[in-house]
RNA sequence: CGGGGCGUAGCGCAGUAGGCUAGCGCGCUGCGUUUGGGACGCAGAGGUCGCCGGUUCGAGUCCGGCCGCCCCGACCA
């Protein structure tokens, strides 16, 4: 019998769960201390990278595993590019190499001779890709060729924060090639739909599409999506890209087929991601001054049983009663974690697993034995309301509705503070009084110059033109509130990460 | 790269009119008592005081240089 699906943590933990900052004394503190005290990351001897740490990787591989079930499930295959890329490849489509140059990292020795031709370390593969593409692509019967692959990539930032921005970061890039340019709009809306599907339902995080504006665009697109979330401290974070890349690289890398009149054609390519940065999202977006809140789908430990004996006797009968209850969990697939280190008080157990933001706690003691139940106890709540005790009969099902209970919860929760912190506005006067303390949405021209005067006046940059919202405002008269020019839609700003 | 702050035990810090064996809390190890919201006692372990150089009889403390980290900005997923 599997006593406990994740690995038990036989020592405790080096760092005590108390001296976390305050999110209102200061939120940037409050993000690091959870980050290191929840032990999902640590910082590494080299500026500017990170180590991820056994339970921050848990919970990468579970956000890993919600989306690659959604890739797979739309068609998608994996597999692996080199991590190094000619210069050259870099430099073949303009306006990418233009957006890349200044954040590339490049081997220029190997063997102790210098090369050749240096080397770049991958900061995203549209081009090896591509490379790859124009020689398996001949045939419209080759089309769509749909390819993810999971890989690090490197960027040479200038400041860098945990898991929001470091110079080596792990993701997904995904990278498809079409024969029509309908085609390829299609994949880039359908895989931001698979994004927005996935936070909402996996990570608990409600995000908004939107179209890039053209200063936010990615370096080589033709159009940029994104889905964007509201983090703790009311600043945006865009928490994953799609992107139409039109004939760009295919020109570039020469990516062709013959269509079904033997005529030789470009192909339409996209591209889109999603990276670790996603794990700042989860901390920022749903934790409080206790610690991390995980969402219970892509919790590392979805319940954790905490023993409560006085004796060698209870001990005894409350581990066995402990272990009887927890197989048929583990059985169905929960995962659960017996806290069973000696020495430790409940109280601080308790503590300690709030702040590593486990969703539910199972309290058994002698009395639940002697009443055949258990104490669930749901992180997303406070004092009484959070405790209930259940039945040890139909625990599954108790546990389950449960952490489905937690899941919409959290989503509500994130939900009404975002719809409470966006300001509809009219003027640039508004919507720089606006965005000190929340996103404002406003008409907007889209033009660089209007983003980077905004930028410079109130430090918010433009999130993006909101799908859904935009359907239904027609922009026709409408004027852009910074330059008064004709609007392009309603658009998005704040303060981003 | 500019502005600010900080480097003393795993973590948080104290210690500087230059002085003797470098300290405190937490954590860690052992034993015992404890255990339904962060337990307690006793006994222990743990330090090139960020690095290099200088001043001095003597430097964690003073001087010079360097390195690193964090926060705020300019760039970005």
């Amino acid at each position: 019998m599997a006593v406990s699906t994740t690995p038990p943590l036989r020592r405790r933990n080096a760092m005590t769960s108390r001296q976390i900052a305050s999110q209102d004394e200061d939120y940037a503190r409050w993000y690091n201390d959870i980050v290191q005290k929840a032990d999902l990351a640590d910082y590494s001897p080299v500026r500017g990278s990170m180590i991820i740490k056994p339970y921050g990787y848990e919970l990468w591989e579970n956000i890993q595993g919600g989306l690659d079930r959604r890739f797979k499930a739309t068609g998608h295959k994996n597999a692996y590019f080199p991590l190094f890329i000619p210069m050259s490849f870099i430099e073949k489509e303009s306006k990418h190499i233009e957006g890349f140059a200044p954040e590339l990292a490049v081997v220029t020795h190997g063997g102790g001779k210098e090369l050749e031709e240096p080397l770049v370390v991958r900061p995203t593969s549209e081009t090896v890709i591509g490379h790859a593409f124009s020689k398996w692509i001949h045939s419209y019967r080759d089309l769509p060729l749909l390819i993810n692959q999971w890989a690090n990539v490197v960027r040479w930032e200038m400041r860098t924060r945990l898991f929001l921005r470091t110079m080596e970061f792990l993701w997904q890039e995904g990278h498809t090639a079409h024969a029509t340019e309908e085609d390829a709009i299609e994949e880039t809306m359908r895989m931001l739909d698979v994004y927005v599907d996935f936070a909402i339902n996996e990570a608990a995080i409600p995000v908004i599409k939107t179209r890039k504006s053209e200063s936010e665009r990615f370096a080589g697109a033709i159009e940029t999506y994104s889905i964007e979330a509201m983090m703790g401290n009311k600043w945006a974070l865009q928490s994953g890209t799609s992107h139409y890349l039109g004939q760009n690289f295919a020109k570039a890398f020469d990516i062709m087929y013959t269509d079904e009149s033997n005529e030789r054609q470009y192909c339409y390519t996209t591209s889109w991601g999603v990276s670790t940065r996603m794990v700042g999202a989860i901390v920022m977006a749903h934790g409080d001054d206790r610690g991390l809140r995980l969402p219970p789908r892509l919790a590392p430990i979805q319940v954790v049983v905490v023993p409560i004996y006085r004796d060698e006797e209870q001990h005894d009968l409350v581990m066995n009663a402990v272990l009887d209850i927890c197989d048929p969990l583990i059985t169905v697939g929960m995962r659960v974690h017996i806290d069973d280190r000696e020495g430790l008080t409940p109280g601080f157990k308790f503590n300690d697993w709030e702040m590593r933001g486990v969703p539910v706690r199972m309290e058994v003691g002698p009395r639940d034995v002697e009443n055949n139940s258990v104490m669930l106890v749901r992180r997303d709540q406070e004092g009484k309301a959070a405790k209930q005790s259940a039945s040890r009969d139909n625990l599954i099902q108790t546990v389950s509705r449960l952490l489905n209970d937690i899941h919409r919860e959290m989503l509500a929760q994130a939900t009404a503070f975002r719809n409470g912190n966006i300001r509809l506005v009219d003027t640039y006067d508004a919507l720089k009084e606006a965005v000190t303390d929340s996103w404002a949405l406003a008409y907007h021209c889209g033009q660089p110059a209007c983003d980077a005067t905004v930028k410079e006046d109130t430090k918010a940059s433009s999130r993006g033109f909101p799908l859904d919202k935009n359907e239904t405002w027609s922009p026709d008269g409408e004027k852009c509130v910074v330059c008064g020019k004709q609007a392009l839609g309603m658009a998005y700003f704040s303060r981003a990460y």
